[in-house]
DNA sequence: CCATTTATGTACCATTTCGCATTTAATCAT
DNA sequence: ATGATTAAATGCGAAATGGTACATAAATGG
């Protein structure tokens, strides 16, 4: 087994340093020259591993959506009350969108939007991770109507669409440099108002 | 008066053509050659005209931010109760957002934020838009508290951004491909919820 | 030790890109 | 008309881009 000369990139190492690029400049501004440099590896060799730039773009994508929808998951599905874990997985969200200098809101809302309307599958990885996280939300706020830790007059739904809006304006403020402690604020009043 | 060869571009009619460009493609994937199409002009013209990539994306940035502006102020500012003026904005929006073949959501939205980061300028322009919605719709609900239209358990400013992260998710929403009926709901149950 | 397999790295290619220099055209002032 | 002024059109060119061919290197299996 390991057949052939051992690759000498750490393939994960590589990814991370693609999607920080693509983070930063968006699928189209990113050159191979960039990913390159980005990744340590040269261009024959990413071709080789991964394919063309978009491959490793939707691979930059998946894995962060990965994450982002896991730590959802697990945040806001964890024993405590509902605005205990949506605050809570918030604050997360908020960590990772103002976490580099300068701070780079998310790469899903804030990249793939541009590239969705002339590459359909970037579209549609983008309209999938909004369901994902509308259901994974729906699904919390349906339990808590269940268990009487909610108002009955919450549409799930809904109310899941509008707390996705919040963590989408708070990546997008983000981008543009509104400050941790204010996003939090915003998270806390999106919160109180939107589940009670 | 009128020296010279007159210009036989309307002005208007090509910066319309490069707002629509970018509107699908974004900055970054449009080419000057794509520009030169969209604008009906040839590319020294262009370049003689209005200056650099750059700074015709700007152009098309600040006319359609100002139209949005505009509605916004006289929509939500009409002698009507704040929640009718609210989703007479919505409705607005979500026309111009569904209103092509494939649905495009907002320029700014969808298109800016992957700018942002290399273009500080471009960041500015996103950072300027939000501000002024997020000051229009406060004056607004701060009005609406005034003359006691609704509840003062309301933060007008937070829920100012709230009402915004509303359209913001409706600019996204529709570049996925959701429907206008779809966004109506989603726009109705906002406005329900946040403003009462 | 040799064949096979897989990865690396140099160098390259065709195309596209942005931008401009130059020529040609249209209009106005005199 | 003529010259001045401004715009259009052609076409060039240097650089960058995405992508690849090909020779080389490093490992394994027999």
């Amino acid at each position: 087994m390991a057949r052939g000369r051992p690759r000498q990139f750490d393939e994960d190492e590589a990814l991370t340093g693609a999607m920080v690029l693509f983070w930063e400049k968006g699928l189209a501004a990113a050159s191979l020259d960039d990913l390159a440099k980005a990744m340590k590896m040269n261009r024959p060799s990413i071709y080789n591993a991964f394919g063309n730039k978009e491959a490793i773009y939707r691979r930059s994508l998946a894995r962060f959506c990965g994450q982002l929808d896991k730590g959802m998951q697990e945040t806001i599905n964890a024993p405590t009350p509902v605005q205990v874990g949506l605050t809570a997985f918030f604050d997360q969200a908020i960590k990772v969108y103002c976490g580099s200098n300068p701070q780079m809101g998310c790469l899903m809302i804030c990249t793939a939007p541009s590239e969705a309307v002339s590459n359909p599958e970037i579209g549609k990885d983008l309209k999938d991770l909004i369901s994902r996280l509308d259901a994974g939300l729906s699904q919390r706020l349906e339990r808590a109507l269940r268990e009487g830790e909610i108002s009955d007059v919450h549409q799930p739904k809904l109310t899941a669409k509008l707390l996705q809006a919040t963590l989408q304006t708070i990546a997008l403020r983000a981008r543009t440099g509104e400050s941790k402690a204010s996003l939090r604020k915003l998270a806390r009043y999106a919160v109180k108002t939107l589940v009670y």
